[in-house]
DNA sequence: CTGAAAGCGCTAACAC
DNA sequence: GTGTTAGCGCTTTCAG
């Protein structure tokens, strides 16, 4: 492919003229500039990335790592990064972890030795950040803390928004409230599992009863095991509250079968549900400020790329929850 | 950052041997090997990428070029791409168009001067390759054609089975038959109407009236304000057949709204809705195959990209037509 | 099997 | 303003 040599040649310039057209700034008259442009025109001339990111230890490109791309709760929040990566010219690489250590540490070896020019990440539990930052790649958390790490961080206020979302439930007049939440260690779940948990001991003076307060991976085969364990139970709960809107879709698939959608048996869905048709339902659904949250964290992220070196920030944004849904929503969450 | 020099000097080789060690294939005796490796794991050594990109010429970056991430049919298909590239070497550089020509453009300019392995793209309606083409950038596209150019391509038969899911209207005894597709000259959005014509002819013996055929963006509103309009008709349509799952969102929303949900009004949703809660409901739903259209692209394109060089290959999946939908459904499509 | 040396295409000092 | 020059970090002949 035609190189700025080529270029240069064909319009009588050096080739350092060529590089500063089209790396922009420096100063070119204005004929040599035309001539240089359509030289490269006619050549089908296209600068070699690779050749300038070598040159200047630099890349346009972001690593954006997620649990799964799948949930639209994260699509969203991807979306939303590459709206604000492209507008200020850079590209993302899409890295799916599925909450795996060790998929999530190829990805970060990927990410240092392009080198990318930051990361966004989802962190999973016990993530470990030391390859990414020894390299001096920055890195900005989102969803999620990175624990034992001082870097930036978006995340929800999990734990007063799930307190206010049980309590909900009670306001609706259910007594035998069971929680669904995820992996122990994951921060979300473990937030909002917390935040339930507040809720029951507010509104009835004692600690929620274990056998009502599961853990599950965040999918819906998960959701459902745990609704079909909780409402074989000697003594069912009235309501289930899922922290989480794969869980809450596994629940509601169980409820269904049994005839025992809301209002029978209250639902909280933690997170919102992609399309899902809620006015027969009375399902309680919190908004996960899904865009936001990757907005928020991709800002971060180019201002560490842009050179900023103070200390970590971490920001939590407000989760709305929605009362009883009516229509079409169009709600995600993690 | 720590380079082949310094790893070599530490390991007491030439940069040749450590090259050959992180490279793979080349012959070196076992105990450099091990010298090289301790060496490179005492400096936290990470091959540059861009380097050996700029020699070889080569990258492992795929880019997925789709309208809307945010679409479950198109986020399926890119995570099922990500998993073929990924089990490959490679890593994907997410690319949203909106079905903008300009951002299209934009993004294959991107692609071209990185340049990528290869780009799987699905086509917006009048897409010009040449950029890539011309640079020998694999290019395979996926859910439409590009028309006017010799690629792979990888498609949903979607004349027939949109043939076959109007038929069941007409089997549920709908008989005045309302159409909202998208845009004229997307191809999905032609061969789908054109399905539906060929069935409403097949019953009925006549052309379909076209105040009931529509077009719309493939987005929600469009679904709403078409079935809006097509509601207000002095005759209003006994049912619709949507052409995409976003265009059935749309109008199950207003019908929900006029309280003519189906079974009163009869519904076709070509491609399905996440998560959806189809129980109340009697929406004919058709499966487009997402992941195995991402797939299947994927493995064409690595084919392409490993030097195969024969004639265009163009590939039709067959749609599944669900019937009436039922529990929580989980299927999706453009 | 190993090392020396020559670039891949571009940018950034540095002179003019 | 513009050209010359020297690499960025890696791979890859080519000798040995």
């Amino acid at each position: 492919m035609a190189t700025i040599y080529d270029v240069a040649r064909r319009a009588g310039v050096s080739a350092a003229t060529v590089s500063r057209v089209f790396s922009g700034r420096a100063n070119v008259s204005q004929h040599r500039v035309e001539a240089v442009r359509r030289a490269a025109e006619e050549l089908g001339f296209v600068a070699n990335r690779n050749a300038r990111r070598l040159r200047t230890s630099s890349s346009e490109i972001i690593a954006m790592m997620v649990p799964d791309i799948e949930n639209p709760f994260f699509t969203l929040m991807t979306r939303a990064v590459e709206d604000v990566a492209r507008a200020a010219g850079y590209s993302v690489m899409l890295c799916n972890t599925d909450e795996d250590p060790a998929r999530e540490q190829e990805y970060l070896r990927v990410a240092v030795g392009d080198p990318v020019a930051g990361i966004v990440v989802v962190p999973s539990a016990n993530i470990r950040l030391d390859l990414a930052l020894d390299h001096g790649v920055p890195v900005v958390c989102v969803d999620r803390h990175a624990v034992g790490y001082d870097v930036d961080a978006v995340v929800a206020d999990n734990l007063d928004s799930s307190q206010a979302a049980a309590n909900l439930l009670f306001d609706a007049g259910y007594r035998r409230i069971a929680c669904v939440s995820g992996p122990e260690g994951v921060e979300t779940a473990d937030q909002r599992m917390a935040g339930f948990c507040r809720a029951v001991r507010q509104r009835t003076g004692a600690d929620p009863d274990p056998v009502l307060c599961r853990r599950s991976p965040y999918h819906l085969e998960g959701g459902e095991a745990a609704a079909r364990e909780l409402m074989s139970l000697p003594q069912p709960p009235d309501a289930i509250f899922a922290a989480n809107n794969r869980l809450a879709a596994g629940a509601l698939r169980v409820l269904n079968d049994l005839d025992a959608l809301p209002p029978k048996v209250g639902v909280v869905s933690f997170g919102g549900m992609p399309l899902i048709l809620l006015a027969p339902l009375g399902v309680i659904v919190t908004h996960l400020p899904a865009r936001e949250l990757g907005r928020r964290a991709a800002e971060l992220l180019l201002e560490r790329i842009d050179g900023l070196s103070s200390t970590a920030r971490s920001i939590t944004l407000p989760v709305v929850i929605g009362g009883e849904g009516s229509g079409l929503g169009m709600l995600y969450g993690e």
